[in-house]
DNA sequence: TAACATCTTTACGTGAACGTAAAGGTAAGC
DNA sequence: GCTTACCTTTACGTTCACGTAAAGATGTTA
């Protein structure tokens, strides 16, 4: 009957910290679950257990929201994974240190390039989009076709 | 010893219009000449023949740029080819126009969702990159590490 | 004429990122 | 106590975008 369900005693039985079941965040970011294991499986995730049930905290709900930005401009798990760990390593040596600045370098040119993609696509959509009106509007009042 | 090889020997004997082997599409665009055959037969690509040789127009190696342009921000071959045959069809009937506004709308805004990412993106980057800059003349100057 | 560079087709192989059963555990609610 | 919902692991299957021989045709160069 109550639509309150584990969200709500959650919070009321432990002050700590909100937590995340996969199912949780599977709708959150519209993945599945498989999906979500499947990232963990690489190691770019590692939740805590309860029992056998894995539990994601805040850090791992930031961890996947980055997962899923990263794919959208491309990158695969294993690079992102690469960036995770420089980014955690916290002993940082110089040797990390020059690592992650050539990968952010690496990174930029390509997304300076995406930019360069997008703005031409763009450009060209706005023109294929008028033409299509103007077409449209052509047959709605002249029956040229 | 020559160094001046198929290109000069075309536009000097053929005045219609440069054309191109798969070689040099590969060269230009720096893709192999398989991956050239493969997007032909996935109907991205339809070069004439000069008996079992193919050979590339203009039109085509425009058609290849866009191909790549759109691999670069994720569409499948299978969206771009979708994008050519709506282009192309030049009956341009209602329907096919509407199509085409909408997947030019969807494609927009996929489009500025990668926006929004890289920008994201990029001011992390410039995070990360001065930290580990900042990191590495402490150890450069302290010796911190 | 022989060697090479480049082209061709056919066809099996591969890596990434999951999808999809199958079979079972656990906790909530009726 | 039974159903329902959600979780688990294991493991084979699938799609996409090519890679990679293998074997042969064609054309230019020494």
């Amino acid at each position: 009957m109550n639509v309150v369900k584990q969200t709500e005693k959650q919070s009321a039985s432990n002050k700590k910290e909100k937590t995340y079941s996969i199912g949780e965040l599977s709708k959150v970011f519209d993945v599945t679950p498989r999906s979500i294991r499947f990232y963990e499986e690489q190691g770019l995730l590692s939740p805590t257990r309860s029992g056998q049930t894995r539990i994601y905290s805040k850090k791992d709900k930031v961890r996947l929201k980055l997962i899923l930005r990263g794919k959208r401009l491309g990158f695969s798990l294993a690079e992102t994974r690469t960036l995770f760990n420089l980014y955690d390593s916290h002993q940082n040596s110089k040797i990390q240190l020059q690592a992650m600045l050539e990968m952010t370098k690496e990174k930029r040119a390509l997304l300076i390039q995406q930019l360069e993609d997008i703005n031409v696509l763009m450009i060209e959509l706005d023109e294929v989009e008028s033409r299509c009106q103007d077409e449209l509007e052509q047959i709605n009042k002249g029956k040229t076709a």
